[in-house]
DNA sequence: CCCTCACCCATACAATATGTATGAGCAGAC
DNA sequence: GTCTGCTCATACATATTGTATGGGTGAGGG
């Protein structure tokens, strides 16, 4: 039960041997082989190449150690959080797209804490994944992100409400030196620089979509740089790295005091929604949402 | 092994009831009992009130689903991510603090490209843990991130060396309608309101070390958000919801037009240092590293 | 080149853990 | 008052996991 195979794992990655590793268990080595044996069965691939007289750690386990490690650590925190427990504190956590945390949220803040004078707010940022993540597996009470047109709302089940802040869209834009590189006619060098999108990534995966030049590395010439964060990408942007799609709420400042310059007339724009889902069981959260639902009818 | 306990009492969270938790689990209700008795033998409290012919969960049970849901999930990505493991591909990866990304990284970015023309970046921003966590089990090639001068360089191996690219400093700010609530001479009220660091994340260790105002839960009297997103502050301040803490390279700007104002003079300043460490094997990164050095000398 | 040592796995059997079947006791609903 | 569904205890069956033993292998040292 509980920690055996996780700390079996370690300290297998610690010894590097099964008969030490099995001493160190106070275990003997057959037994010990057994049941690496047995989690390798449950992983469905191995953790070891096998020699006659000797074993070497697949580099993804290896890879995986501080990860195995972080998780015995929270079991024994489970643990201990279960044995002396204390009712929870009022903060909502938040598991958002770095976007929208800077168009919307201090506004959705604002109308929360009319209602709510007391409450607190845990900011997760993270990409699409990851937020959705934290926010299905519970690590955030609720969720902050873009929806594209095409791809609607995320298929959540019966018990996770849905609610519209707003609305956004994604546009090319350059700024810095690379502003003079534009034509007359709008249209910019097939070979300019990029700053793209992973395509896992869900800017990514909605421009691909729609097959935007720049975009990805799959649509530009010459990406320069790969991230998902949208943050840094702006940065790059304003530094006249490359051509870059941004959310339009993030940068409206920069564009109309022209420090960047919005190729959307040339190159499209993607329409995007502003949603927040929470679980329905979560009063709080639930709570939050007709406050934001009220806020933009 | 792996799963059970998790499951176990997550159906157990689920039904209320030892026998459909049983059923669900596809074994016998004594059986399922004995797991429960058991896992309560490992916590070393008790999870149930026991009446004659019902179970009661325990809140401290019940507030710990959430947690419990996140391991389960966490595990299940362990396994897989272990099962698919796939090494880096050709593009360097580098795991950065989201602050440094702002104000470093498109300088950094020049200097490498003229150096490696081709070279292509994958960014991966986080909290320090996170990008200490990516960069030591491999999903990063190299780690960009602050170092305060009271804590001095992370303690890693010989394999990884270490590069300095500069200085900055986190300086405490407001914006917005605040920044009319700063008096004459230079203070504010002791209870403003204020977006504050997690004490476990990098800036929140820092400033609570040197006991900063208004930089975690602890040291305010106000807290209204928590997060580590120094972006997501940024926003925050601007828009005058409350006192940050932030790096003075990501609001030089805002700070020269009055568009915040700097509370150093009152409140101090905490200096940092912006450092690079990549592993010595990595020949790449390790040649990254001597471009990044070279231009700072 | 040979021997020794340390290592890993297979196998058989022992010990322990965990399952099922059954029944007692209890409390709520009708 | 009776019935139903629930929980726990107990006895026994089955599965899991431990030890003991031995075979095979390869590296290192003489």
């Amino acid at each position: 039960m509980d920690l055996n195979w996780l700390d079996d794992v370690l300290v297998l990655l610690e010894e590097g041997n099964m008969s030490r590793a099995a001493s160190r268990r106070h275990i003997t080595q057959p037994a010990f082989s057994r049941r690496i044996r047995g989690f390798e069965g449950w992983l469905g691939t191995d953790v070891l190449q096998r020699g006659a007289n000797s074993v070497d750690i697949s580099p993804a386990l290896r890879a995986n150690e501080v990860e195995i490690r972080a998780l015995a650590a929270r079991i024994r925190d489970l643990r201990s959080k279960i044995a002396h427990f204390d009712p929870a504190g009022s903060t909502v956590s938040l598991a958002a797209q770095h976007a929208p945390v800077f168009s919307t949220f201090p506004d959705m803040a604002v109308h929360a804490k009319r209602r709510f004078p007391a409450l607190r707010f845990r900011l997760r940022p993270g990409n699409l994944r990851d937020c959705v993540t934290m926010f299905l597996r519970g690590d955030a009470n609720m969720l902050l992100c873009y929806e594209s047109e095409s791809a609607g709302p995320l298929p959540f089940g019966d018990s996770i409400r849905r609610v519209i802040w707003g609305n956004d869209y994604l546009i090319p834009v350059v700024g810095g030196a690379l502003r003079y590189a534009v034509k007359h006619d709008g249209t910019l060098a097939a070979n300019t620089p990029a700053i793209v999108y992973p395509e896992n990534s869900y800017f990514g995966e909605v421009l691909n979509k729609s097959e935007r030049a720049f975009a990805t590395q799959a649509l530009s010439e010459n990406p320069f740089c790969e991230t998902a964060f949208s943050s840094g990408i702006k940065e790059l942007v304003l530094n006249g790295m490359g051509v870059g799609w941004l959310p339009f709420s993030m940068l409206y400042k920069e564009v109309e005091s022209g420090e960047v310059i919005s190729l959307a007339n040339h190159l499209g724009k993607e329409q995007l929604k502003i949603a927040l889902y929470a679980d329905v069981r979560d009063e709080i959260a639930v709570s939050l949402l007709d406050v934001w639902n009220a806020a933009h009818r």
